[in-house]
DNA sequence: CGTGTTATTGACCAACATCAAACTTAGTGG
DNA sequence: CCACTAAGTTTGATGTTGGTCAATAACACG
């Protein structure tokens, strides 16, 4: 039983401890979580509204969204998800989903049974509270990400995502140095803050020409790290990352 | 000890009861919650951003919300909350608030110890499931917002947000007939909603002229719900109302 | 009554959307 | 290694929603 985690559970132990003390015992806890693996491909749905999931999906490998779908056909993207994520953590509680969820990149995930997670809770006070907690913290993600679409320019909208997804790759060890994967379209990234492509693609433009960032294929270069926060009016305060706001 | 809840935890109870099922037990034990009453008046802040809180605050009667205030000087309204709800038992998670709480009308709100909702909760974990769907749905309404804010034009937010109020304020046994208390300036709909206030002015005579409501002083008259409901692209779906979607 | 807040109007303007086309890039199969 | 294709990016022209500024009117309250 000396076992070390999976890599699949070190992904959600190292997600937790970003927001959360963990105890020896609660980490082997954790480790002990049933998993069954699934890749899926890129752009695919893992779940989608009015389904009534029984189980919670990891984000182990890849990067998930949540969405919904209003009338006129428009797509509004409600979050953005890394390995280690549970973004589904809500269906624990909430029988049936409010919207879907789906992938921009292919990726693996794995699917935690609901009465796992109750079973684990139940005998670990600490973890209800750290996983509670996470779901706090998505919820201060989009309250941020409702102040960015309801009061900020597009200028400021898409430095503060670049900022954001920055200062949570980093947290979650994901960079080197200051460049970090993104693989978001510019549709997509419209999607999620309300701008059209044209328009996301002209602010990119100007955050380039800005000195700002580069942005190579998938992968983002911060250029200027202080010039790009003060672009994005970004605080990571709404984050509750553990550490502080070491940036 | 066969007296029944105070007014003030009936309220609580009430909302409780709207999204989640509680025995005898769990109403006993949150009618002996310790409350501490406190009224405030119009406009005044609650908590603000940064502080720590060591109670939560159960708003009793009036119209309260959250906000944060950006750099440009702007505020931007991210929830309201009607008596029964308690905008930040996130508190009880997360150390710091990331935003501030504000009256729109003047009430009273009852303070709870987070030591008393931390014992109630570790006695009946049922209640604190009922306490994390309730935070589940305050960040579902969110997204939500968010959607609307992103994706929908202003007449459609302005109608969605008005049938949300309505249906909200329905399920707390507060409105009689079609008509229902919502004490909010034009400015704080605009705050709400990513609005200018000359805007908000603008689509609401458009409403009056389509005799979809009418709205006097500080009440509201939904003269025509299918069609308002319409007109707001509204789904109550995400409201995760016990009773489902009884409209 | 006076005073301050809220609602309403009008004129003008800017940010961002829409439409349509061309250009790049990354894969894919031969 | 080279077409071929589809997805994604870039560009230009044009339109519209909703913002800003500024003034007036309507209330509410002491």
């Amino acid at each position: 039983m000396a076992q070390g985690p999976s890599s699949e559970h070190a992904r959600l132990i190292r997600k937790l401890e970003t927001i959360a003390v963990l105890s020896d015992m609660e980490r082997t806890a954790l480790a002990g979580l049933p998993l069954r693996l699934k890749p899926f491909v890129e752009n695919s749905d893992l779940t989608r509204e009015g389904e009534a999931p029984t189980e919670c999906c990891l984000i182990v490998e890849g990067l998930v969204c949540r969405y919904k779908l209003l009338g006129a056909g428009q797509r509004q993207i409600m979050s953005l998800h890394l390995p280690g994520d549970i973004p589904d953590l809500q269906s624990l509680h909430l029988g049936v989903m409010d919207h879907s969820m789906g992938s921009l990149t292919a990726g693996r995930a794995a699917y935690v049974p609901h009465a796992a997670v109750r079973d684990l809770s139940d005998r670990f006070p600490n973890l209800t509270a750290a996983l509670w907690r996470d779901s706090l913290i998505d919820a201060s993600v989009t309250r941020e990400w409702l102040c960015g679409i309801g009061r900020r320019s597009a200028h400021q909208r898409i430095a503060h995502l670049i900022c954001e997804v920055f200062v949570r790759s980093r947290a979650l060890h994901l960079i080197e140095e200051k460049t970090f994967e993104f693989s978001i379209t510019q549709a997509e990234l419209g999607d999620a803050l309300g701008l059209s492509t044209v328009h996301v693609n002209r602010v990119l433009q100007d955050l380039r020409a800005d000195a700002l960032i580069t942005w190579r294929g998938k992968s983002i270069l911060v250029l200027d790290w202080p010039r790009l926060r003060t672009a994005g009016d970004f605080d990571p305060a709404y984050l509750h990352l553990l550490g502080g706001a070491a940036f």
